[in-house]
DNA sequence: CATATATTATGAGCATGCTCATGAAACAAG
DNA sequence: CTTGTTTCATGAGCATGCTCATAATATATG
């Protein structure tokens, strides 16, 4: 039998939590000089992007529920960095569109972004860095399938 | 000048933030079956480790701030998870000790991360799965050192 | 057309984080 | 001992996520 070394990932959750946590609380201070939060930011770029979403569309893209773009966009809608337009024909929807103060603010946002990961990534080689991308989207792409995973012995068979 | 490809780190932020999310979601999934939310299964992990912490010790470890840990605390012990006991000679304090619940529940607990670890990280050999651990690490470090990163030349001259 | 179903947005209410403020107790300096 | 400072826990109130429920509208089907 070969020397199995596997690689202690017991820490791997709570690496990753603290990334995820430390990389929002830099976002939030650099955003605090527009007075965005970290989860605005996130919105904003979209809108820019997207120029007309509905807020269903937003939901889809920043992968997280209806009812919290409601809020998010209401929060942002107030600081006017957001407005929610009536759609020509479909009379459910409100297209959310970026006002002149976030596509003036956007670039500086994004300039701030590279600032962040760049600190963020200091003391990796560019190997290093690729194999962090790669890893992670394969860790996002597997924690993305089969949400509960229920082994197929287990299914009840379909009627 | 030699040819240099810096890797596209672009959506570096995006795959932590989705990364932590996902794994959030997991643990709050397997947690479900105990009862547990994430973040409480976090803290207990801490409480039967350090078998009786005080709440400002808790927040240390957690890194997050006491007044989170109170009311992670209030829901714990409401869930029969934790107790709060007087400390014998600061009167200050509150010791939080694990309930025989939490010590049953501690190596199922165990196991099912690392099921969540192994589903996590599948398709990646050991050698992504070492740069994983160890640019994490990195990142982590570098994002825990001076926060607000105030240049030298910017600090007024102590008085 | 009429009726059933799906989609869009949002209200109510909860968990987990935060900042700021406060009260109680411990500790340090005089 | 008294006074000032620090530490510990927590109240008030906010932001961001969630689930569940609901109203309005659109779309598909009989």
């Amino acid at each position: 039998m070969p020397l199995m070394i596997t690689v202690k990932t017991d820490e791997f959750g709570v690496l990753v939590h603290d990334a995820a946590r430390l990389l929002r609380k830099r976002f939030d201070a650099r955003g605090e000089e527009h007075g965005l939060s970290s989860a605005q930011w996130r919105l904003l770029v979209k809108v820019v992007r997207q120029r007309r979403a509905t807020q269903a569309r937003l939901a889809e893209l920043l992968e997280i529920e209806p009812i919290s773009v409601s809020r998010l966009v209401d929060r942002m809608e107030q600081g006017g960095w957001v407005e929610r337009c009536a759609h020509e024909t479909d009379r459910r929807v409100k297209l959310v569109v970026p006002t002149d103060k976030s596509l003036a603010a956007y670039s500086a946002l994004k300039a701030a972004a590279v600032d962040v990961y760049d600190d963020a990534m200091t003391g990796l080689d560019d190997r290093e860095r690729q194999t962090l991308m790669t890893a992670l989207a394969k860790v996002v792409e597997n924690l993305s399938r089969d949400e509960t995973q229920i082994p197929c012995h287990l299914l009840e068979p379909q009627a």
